[in-house]
DNA sequence: CTGAAAGCGCTTACAG
DNA sequence: CTGAAAGCGCTTACAG
C-alpha cells in the first residue's frame, strides 16, 4: 500500500472509511480516548466525550466490526440456523427469537440448511467462523454428534425434537404427546370412533404424535385396529373402495398442516364433504389453515413463545448457566374441518 | 494478558483455539508460509504445503474470519435483505440467490425487515457493518434515498420494483405489465367480458398491474367501466346485491395469490361456484395456489431465475461493471379457478 | 481524566 | 521457495 494513499511516515492521511485515528486527529486526542468515549466509558470528561462524539458524527465514522470483534474476542451476535426457510413454522420461531434478542441488545443473523443435514452442519460451522457468540438451531435434523461438537465450543440451543439431545445442549419443544391427545379427544368428543392417523416423517416429533395417538385411542376405548395411513390418497381410496368403506375412518388426525391440506384437497377432489364425510385435524396452525374452505382445525404450537424461550435460555448459557429442557403446551383451535357450519 | 497464559517472552504457548502461529511452530516454518500454504498459493513447495496442511488438520485449526477479513479488506460474503421472512415469494428468491452464490464461491447471510421500512434500513446498515461485500435487497419498500446512500459504499442490487431506483443501484423485476395482460387475455379468451381487478398495495408493482389491466381491457374493447375492487368482500357483496348483480364481474384478476386466496374463500363462503360464478386469476404462483380447491390459476414469476440474475449482476458490479436493469418475463399457469373441471 | 504501547490473528509486499 | 516485518482498526491493561 503506497504512502501517498494512506499514511505518511509519521502522519495519517484519511481515505475511504474514517477510522478511529481520523476521529482522534480531528478531535485532537489519542485514539484510546476515542475508543473509550465511543463506548461510553465512565472515565471520560463529559465535554470531551461530547466533542469526540460530534467529530465522529461529522466524519460519518462507523466502528469496524471485524476490528472490534477481533480485539474484544466476542461479537454480541447470535446465529439462527433454520432447517427450512420455506416453512412458516420455522420462520415464525425465528421471528420470536429475533424479537427477544432485540430486547436484550443482541443482534442475530440467519442461515438455513435447505432441509439437508450436510448443509445444516456446514452452516453451523460457517456461523461459528463468522463469530456468533451462540447459536439457536431451529431443526430436529442435525445429528447429536454435530450438536455436541458445536456445543463444546459455544452455547447451543435446539428448538425442535432431535433424535437425542446431548446434555451440553439446551432445547425447547412442544408437548407432542399432549397435542395428539387433544386432537383425538376433540374428534372423539364429536362422536367419531373410527379415527385414523395420517403420519408424518419418521422424526421424533412425528413418532411421538403417532405413539400418543395410539395411547389416546386405547385410553378412550376406541375400536381396534387403530388405522394409520402414510399418504392422503391411500386414505381417500380406502373410503371409496366398497371392500373397506364400511370400516373406513370418519375422522383423521394429520401429523402436520401441510399433510392435512393435501388430504383436504384429495378428499374434495374425490367428492367427499368435509367434515360430514371426513373430519380433519392438522398440526401447527399455520396461516394455510385459515385459507382453506372449510378452514382447518389444528393444534397450535406457541411458536413465538418457543423462540423467546430459546433466546433466553441461550442468554443464560452465555452467562454460564447450564442448559435446560423446556417443553411448552400446545392447544387445539377448532374450525370448520371438524365442526359443521362453522367458519 | 498474563505471560503465563498465552505467550512467553519469545515463544508461543497454545491455549484455546489454535492460530496460524501454533501451526507454524508445530510445522517448523514461519507463519507467513502457513498463510500462503493454507490459501493455496502456487509458490509453496508441494511437500511443504502438504505437511502444513496435515499439521493444521491435526490441530483442528480454523482460520479466524475476523482477522482474515480485517487483513484482506473484504469478506467474500454477501448480504441478502428480505422485506418479509414470512413470504414464500421472498424466500424463494433468496434461495435462488444463495444457490447462485454457492456456485461462485460466495457465502451469504440473511436478514429481514419485518415489512418495516425503518427496520429495513437498520438491517441494511447492520449488514454493512458485518462486512458484506455487496447486498441484494429483496424488497420494494426501501426508499431511494437509503438505497443511494448504501450504494455509495458498496454494490447494491434490488429485486423488486421500488418507487425509484437510483442509477447506482442494480435491479431485477418481473414484467408486471405483461403479467397483467396475460391474466386479462386469458379470461377474455374464456369468454368473460366483465372482468374486474382486485388491486394490491399502492406499490409500483401493483400500480403497474393495475395500469396494464386498464390498458389491456381497452385494447380488447371490453365494456366500460373497468371495475376495480380493493377488498374481496366488496366484490362478493356486489355479486350478491340485486342492485349490482346484473353488472357484477364474472371474473377477477387479483394482484397477488394471497389476495386471490382470500377472495376464493369469501366467494365459497357466499355460496358462489368457482369458476362457474366467478373465475379467479392470482399472481405469484405460490404453493398456496395448488392447495386450494379448485386450484388457483396464477401468473408465475421465475423467482429462482430472478435470484440468480440478481446475484450475477452483483458479482459483475463487484468486478467493477455498472449496474443493470433486468426485466424477466412471467407466464400464466392455468388451473381450476378459471378452467372448469380441471385440477 | 488521558496517552503510549502491546495485542487480537491474519495477509501482503519486500527482501533474500 | 521462504522469512521478518508492517499493517488491517480496534481494545485494554498500564502508567501517569
Amino acid at each position: 500500500m503506497g504512502l501517498s494513499q494512506t499514511r505518511a511516515t509519521n502522519g495519517h492521511v484519511s481515505r475511504g472509511k474514517p477510522t478511529i485515528i481520523d476521529v482522534a486527529q480531528h478531535a485532537g486526542v489519542s485514539k484510546s480516548l476515542v475508543s473509550l468515549a465511543l463506548r461510553g466509558s465512565s472515565g471520560v470528561k463529559p465535554e470531551t466525550r461530547q466533542h469526540i462524539l460530534n467529530v465522529a458524527q461529522e466524519l460519518g465514522y462507523r466502528s469496524n466490526t471485524w476490528a472490534r470483534n477481533l480485539a474484544q474476542g466476542r461479537s454480541g451476535m447470535i446465529g439462527i440456523l433454520l432447517n427450512d426457510l420455506s416453512s412458516a413454522y420455522h420462520t415464525d420461531i425465528a421471528q420470536g427469537i429475533e424479537a427477544a434478542a432485540t430486547t436484550v441488545g443482541l443482534s442475530a443473523i440467519l442461515t438455513h440448511g435447505h432441509r439437508d443435514e450436510e448443509a445444516l452442519s456446514a452452516r453451523l460451522g460457517h456461523m461459528q467462523d463468522l463469530g456468533a457468540d451462540g447459536i439457536i438451531v431451529v431443526s430436529a435434523a442435525l445429528n447429536p454428534q454435530h450438536l455436541a461438537t458445536a456445543a463444546a465450543r459455544l452455547p447451543i440451543v435446539v428448538v425442535g425434537r432431535p433424535a437425542a439431545v446431548p446434555d451440553t445442549v439446551g432445547s425447547v419443544w412442544n408437548n407432542d404427546e399432549l397435542g395428539a391427545r387433544l386432537a383425538v379427544e376433540h374428534l372423539a368428543g364429536l362422536g367419531h370412533t373410527r379415527i385414523a392417523h395420517l403420519s408424518g416423517s419418521p422424526r421424533p416429533a412425528s413418532r411421538a404424535r403417532l405413539a400418543s395417538f395410539h395411547t389416546t385411542m386405547t385410553d378412550l376405548a376406541l375400536p381396534e385396529p387403530h388405522q394409520v395411513f402414510h399418504g392422503p390418497h391411500a386414505l381417500v381410496h380406502a373410503m371409496g373402495d366398497p371392500a373397506t368403506a364400511r370400516t373406513a375412518p370418519t375422522a383423521v388426525f394429520a401429523s402436520n398442516d401441510r399433510r392435512a391440506a393435501k388430504l383436504h384437497a384429495a378428499a374434495l377432489d374425490a367428492g367427499l364433504r368435509i367434515p360430514e364425510d371426513l373430519a380433519i385435524v392438522g398440526y401447527d396452525n399455520t396461516e394455510l389453515a385459515t385459507l382453506l374452505r372449510p378452514q382447518l382445525t389444528s393444534i397450535d404450537q406457541p411458536r413465538h413463545e418457543m423462540g423467546q424461550r430459546a433466546l433466553h435460555m441461550l442468554v443464560d448459557m452465555l452467562g454460564g448457566q447450564p442448559p435446560r429442557r423446556d417443553v411448552v403446551e400446545p392447544r387445539l383451535i377448532a374450525r370448520g374441518s371438524t365442526i359443521p357450519n362453522s367458519a
